[in-house]
DNA sequence: CTAACTTAGTTTATTTTTCAAACTAAGTAC
DNA sequence: GTACTTAGTTTGAAAAATAAACTAAGTTAG
């Protein structure tokens, strides 16, 4: 069956870049090896064209989960790419999303028109197809903006996590070291976090592990017009 | 001519909300009043379909010169819209910018499929055709955020003002009393403002104007990574 | 059992920043 | 001149961020 209309039009995809925390605290992105043409064999974001009749959000999520296996997840629009000879088949515009999941939670099956989908670590990245690098490299540049006012870190981690593992997320985002003390009482203090039981099994001191309180956090957002979660440091002259 | 398609693909049109300043200091959109079917009468966002072979952004600047005649300003993607059924004509996917204009210096002449473009101060804006109101209501979100971190605020100001100016500038779009003295000392502290002469006719002590200096915000940018303009207030009880 | 070790978590003092008040300055209007 | 208006500075007090020293609670080795 053809489609006929009386102007050109571009094709319409959405593409995902996946991030995830592995056991050491590393951020990666979930990449597919694509099986067809165009750059059949190189590793792509997850994506795909866009239905008739759906939601750009549904799109992707869609695409995510036929490619992947993940579903339910922390989602969010990042940008739309339309350079005219971004994709070698002719007119494409892609309009990206970035997603956060907890990596252990969440585990990958390949499948549909992918051959295989993988983590690979941020530090060693193999070279994408079409303009990913680029949908990449601003997906990175959100995320580490919008983590410094928006409590969306948590999405990394499991339901319940130690100030460290927290304290160790936000150092991998942001390419820098915190003071722990200084990032205890910060954190704290906005009375988002509730302690739960401590840790088990652990060959020192047990940490308490909390949970974020998201519904204690939107209460609070729509009521002052914006919470601010800010985690910023200035760090002052030496450490410990 | 006619255009044929294996699969069915929407159309793609890109919107722009234009910001501007009034004499008194109150925030303005760039409205256009549709001149055909849908909506014909109706005001709406500048903007229309994106040519085959011509990039986003230009298409955005494009639209905005034909329909208004306003360009060389400051613009920037928005968010993608694309509900199924946002437009009564099928399938239109629009991606909106937001673009941030000094009033007094880009006066405005509607053309071409437009009977005529105006200001409307943001408190009296009129029903808008498609989800216009919905785009609106982001761009504005956006710029409220964007300009606690960004210096992006003088764009709306002539090349030279004065710092009451540039106070009067934020507390409009933050819809919030700003502290005098500390406003003052807070942006004159970062050193991006160079002192020009003093104002002249008017009725009372003449206060100083002052250049944004655009490059030297670049180059410090650059050189930290990010440097942060911030301005961010917590009103501490009463006030003068 | 005890001492050594490791990470967790608290208290406190100091430095830095934010904020508001009082004050001085420079013009116009009468 | 005097009164009035807005511009701009100096200063001290309050709040917040930060670093240091300290205490706690577990495991492991002997």
């Amino acid at each position: 069956m053809a489609y006929t209309y009386e102007y050109p039009r571009p094709a319409v995809t959405v593409d995902c870049v996946v991030f995830g925390l592995d056991d050491s605290a590393d951020l990666r992105i979930l990449l597919i090896e694509r099986a067809d043409d165009p750059f059949a064999g190189h590793w792509a974001l997850p994506g795909g064209f866009v239905d008739m009749g759906e939601d750009l959000d549904l799109a992707a999520k869609r695409e995510l989960e036929e490619e992947t296996g993940i579903k339910d997840i922390f989602i969010e629009q990042l940008y739309t790419f339309g350079a005219p000879n971004r994709d070698p088949r002719g007119r494409v515009i892609s309009v990206a999303y970035y997603a956060l999941v907890n990596l252990s939670e969440h585990p990958i099956k390949a499948a549909s028109d992918a051959r295989q989908a993988k983590w690979f670590k941020i530090s060693e990245l193999p070279p994408l197809a079409f303009d990913h690098n680029k949908v990449l490299e601003m997906a990175l540049e959100r995320l580490r903006a919008k983590v410094l006012y928006k409590p969306i870190g948590f999405e990394l981690l499991p339901e319940k996590f130690t100030l460290t593992d927290l304290q160790n997320l936000y150092e991998t985002i942001l390419g820098q070291q915190l003071n722990r003390r200084n990032f205890r009482s910060k954190i704290l203090k906005m009375g988002l976090l509730e302690q739960q039981e401590r840790q088990q099994n652990v060959p020192h001191r047990p940490a308490y592990l909390y949970k974020f309180n998201k519904e204690k956090y939107q209460r609070l957002s729509e009521r002052l017009g914006e919470f601010i979660f800010e985690i910023r440091f200035q760090p002052r002259e030496t450490e410990d």
